[in-house]
DNA sequence: GGCAAAATGAACAGACCAGTACATTCTGCA
DNA sequence: TGCAGAATGTACTGGTCTGTTCATTTTGCC
């Protein structure tokens, strides 16, 4: 069953929803298609259990940041350099979501599992907002969920946009020395952002 | 001719290369299928036709931002602000991008028309970031592309992913007072960034 | 007007694919 | 052992969709 997901988020990230196909999920499997409608209902079911699996996944990432012990700028750093590195190390999750928002978030409107998951990087960003405040260090008045918005935009489009990216400026952007410097590049952005 | 190529970006845009229909765009083209085969020959072609004529409508508005004459930080703020305008004002181009992603850019590599088009945006950007530069406003050592991709990355995010992010931090995005909001922000990232 | 080429209409072929019907086998349990 | 329900295989249906065939009409041009 776990399986299941696991082939069906590849298949689904590579293709997008119209394009995936159960019988290549289910060859994959080494079951029939008889069996995922057994299981899962329709297409489109399969296809929520794998968003759900997939959003399940960055948030519990996102739990075990332990940067309470690190000061506000450091806590921020590593924050943000963890946010890029999760969507490097999990483009799948990018191009769902990517499928997702050509479908204008319709199926995850549907799913009461995801709505129901709370963000703990919110909840994190803020109190390292907080401290750094109260130190000193960072500006008065941010606001965590735009400052969320920013990180995962920069985190996120290197991912999502690579390809159409590299083709237009000719750069290869999965170089190391280039995911370094993109990835130094954004933390500077965010610190400089916040810092006072 | 060029209508078909209006209805198409329009389909292509909202369901994606797998999810659009030659049938869809014929019916609201009021011509037959017959006659998109006539002139572009598969549902392949008339999309990277589509993709081509969006690329040409970004690269022209770039060529149009007369930023020459304002002082350097007001001259990025102008660029910025109206990167963050077009893509709010252009979603079909945003979309068409991702799907294109989701394919991994194969489709744009077999276009010679969009590789041969250049990106003003990067010239643009490097004479700001020179001249503010040389007037001491400006940090050195900023590279244009890597700035661009941030610039590009902040503008479309609210556009590719706001039905999920709407969805999950039940906030929404299109409230005119959250678009300004976010607007300045962005604005205020870049600029803080580039700044001494 | 006449002719060649461009444009168009209608209908269909061929492939594909989500989902199902029906029958069968396995599994846990009393 | 026998039974109920869970799990699975096979083969099919109904619909959809890209792309084509063939015939017809329109247009530009001499």
């Amino acid at each position: 069953m776990a399986d299941i997901l696991a082939v069906a988020t590849r298949e689904f990230s590579e293709k997008g929803l119209a394009g995936a196909r159960i019988d290549v999920i289910a060859e994959a499997m080494k079951t029939s298609k008889r069996m995922i409608y057994y299981y899962f209902g329709s297409k489109e079911a399969l296809y929520v259990a794998v968003l759900e699996e997939a959003y399940r996944g960055i948030r519990s990432t996102e739990a075990e940041l332990h940067i309470e012990d690190l000061a506000p700028e450091d806590a921020l750093r590593r924050l943000v350099g963890l946010t890029v590195d999760y969507q490097l190390a999990h483009p799948d999750f990018t191009r769902l979501v990517m499928t997702e928002n050509i479908h204008r978030g319709v199926h995850l409107a549907r799913s009461k599992a995801i709505q129901t998951l709370n963000v703990p990087a919110i909840e994190g960003l803020r109190k390292v907002l907080e401290r750094g405040r109260a130190a000193g260090v960072f500006r008065a008045g941010i606001d965590p969920l735009d400052l969320h918005m920013s990180i995962s935009a920069l985190a996120i489009f290197n991912v999502a946009n690579k390809h159409t990216f590299a083709l237009i400026f000719k750069r290869d952007l999965d170089a190391p020395a280039a995911l370094i410097a993109r990835r130094d590049s954004i933390i500077e952005m965010i610190v400089r952002f916040v810092r006072k």
